[in-house]
DNA sequence: TGATGGCTATACAAATATGAATATCTGATC
DNA sequence: GATCAGATATTCATATTTGTATAGCCATCA
């Protein structure tokens, strides 16, 4: 029990995420029976059922759901692990894993990471979008572009400037339903924005109406989701500025009245500011995204 | 290399950390073969030297020395897997692992930690005596007592109440250099201290005199290690007073000029609240290290 | 100088884990 | 109601991994 054997746990983790041993299996190139043995050995192992065997697939018990965030840790260290291993830490060679929104990795991201590969040919990137915000520390990236400052601990955070945002919507749409002018005009527009999400909305009103999921008629938490609805000519939503112009068909509305600006931060673990490639990805990203977003002031911090 | 074994590793970490095969092969339950082996096939898989091999034992590359702290980060979650999967998730049984200051860990908890085996004599303990801040996060332990404000994110603190801190000294060492009444007369004895820590004096003084390592004539980072020296009748160093009243040798000097308080708290990572033994032990260290610490008034909080 | 205890490397037999093939069950679909 | 896709369990031959035994190297110490 004491030296259980690492690779079960990775059969244990499979299991659970794909919802079967056959699907573990496909997943980990083995076959059925051996991660089926993998699930018996722990199971004698520990003493306890890890999942109720049905003819449809496997169900987790309540230890295993327990288990699961401890083996995702395991499993985040793995490939941190491999990623790591796959250069020369002093060499612009291997992988960097980063993490961005889907609105910074679908639309800003890319043009600016294809300059970065024509420079650093034997770096591989690997993208996720993503907006859950607890990558960093288990290593499920190596660099995050947020729109918050990042306050955990032990990590390395640099500001790239600040991204201006306002209203925009679709020019069909606009001329389907007339440009508001007022916030009482606004608010009876079809308005599109988040959804379960809270973090970008707490503090904002409109006018006097405090900006809650309700008053959205199209609701969708992923950011590029609304962009697109926004283009799709569905209704009136946020838009970076910077994203907006390259956009013809996008009209700003009511710039004058609404318009915000987020930060835009970069954030590497501390550990990995030795691996040469990471650190040069991140420095790259520093100076092309702050140059993208246009960034007036600039600030860099280290927290402890 | 897409799917580099997990076992590998493991064989990996064991042997960068006794810095052999044979050492790692003893650890492991294995054999030197058997770990040569799996240090072979990593080595091929991903294409570097990890280790330097001599007749004296294996030397990491500098390779190997980036790859480890991952390799940790896997081996923390392993451990920390095995130790949830030592119970049931409800039930109070199973192990739970504490850590604690030297001082703490020796003086303080062991009476308190008898006193909750009696109950729950089901409930297996480990504690780590460690002064390193970094544990709870990667799950090194469950629970940690500390005597600075946990700032780290998901973890859930509790301060347990204010420990008293005053001068002590062993009688005879007094009775040998009599007893100091003035700042001035304090600095001239043999003081007990810190030696590369910082953090605990940053921002004392005696008197005018700032308090740095080179005050101390004995310096010791390990707070147990500073209370033996000073129970030696070797000088004069620092004490709670809640163990000084214990021990009829230790005289306290300056009472009423020199005393200060440290806040003492509980910490756990926010994951661990679903988990009975762990909740219970942790309430049950609330309870009896505030009454032994004699807090006066108290306050919960929870960081984000 | 010679013996000893630590280490790595290698060869071969034994133990172990794996995959292929198959039986069997379940739920969805036509 | 029959059929099909996808799931688990079981068996057995095969492939892989492991341990044992051994040889060789180097430092330390009497």
């Amino acid at each position: 029990m004491q030296n259980t054997e690492w690779e079960l746990w990775r059969s244990f983790l499979a299991t659970a995420e794909n919802g079967s041993l056959s699907g573990a299996a496909r997943s980990l190139s083995l076959t059925q029976p051996t991660v089926g043995r993998h699930i018996d050995k722990l199971e004698s192992s520990i003493g306890t059922s890890l999942f109720t065997r049905s003819q449809s697939g496997l169900l987790p018990t309540s230890t295993a759901l327990n288990l699961l965030p401890y083996a995702r840790d395991m499993s985040a260290a793995a490939q941190a692990l491999i990623r790591m291993a796959s250069g020369e830490a002093g060499s612009a060679a291997g992988v960097v894993r980063l993490t961005a929104s889907h609105v910074v990795g679908a639309e800003l991201l890319p043009p600016v990471l294809a300059e970065f590969r024509k420079i650093h040919p034997d770096i591989q990137l690997e993208v996720v979008l993503s907006d859950r915000q607890d990558d960093l520390l288990r290593h499920d990236a190596d660099i995050a572009v947020r729109m918050t400052r990042p306050s955990q601990s032990a990590l390395v955070a640099k500001k790239v400037g600040d991204v201006g945002i306002g209203l925009y919507a679709d020019s069909d749409y606009l001329k389907r339903c007339g440009l508001p002018t007022t916030t009482e005009a606004l608010l009876a527009h079809s308005l599109i924005g988040v959804d379960q999400a809270t973090y970008p909305i707490a503090a904002l009103s409109i006018g006097d109406t405090p900006v809650t999921p309700q008053i959205f008629s199209y609701r969708c938490d992923n950011d590029l989701g609304q962009l697109a609805a926004v283009r799709a000519g569905i209704g009136i939503g946020v838009c970076q500025h910077v994203i907006a112009a390259r956009d013809p068909n996008l009209v700003a509305v009511m710039p004058d009245k609404i318009n915000f600006q987020l930060g835009m931060w970069l954030a590497m673990h501390e550990d990995l500011r030795s691996t040469y490639r990471i650190r040069l990805l991140f420095d790259f990203l520093a100076e092309e995204m702050g140059a993208l977003v246009g960034s007036d002031e600039r600030e860099s911090q280290r927290r402890e």
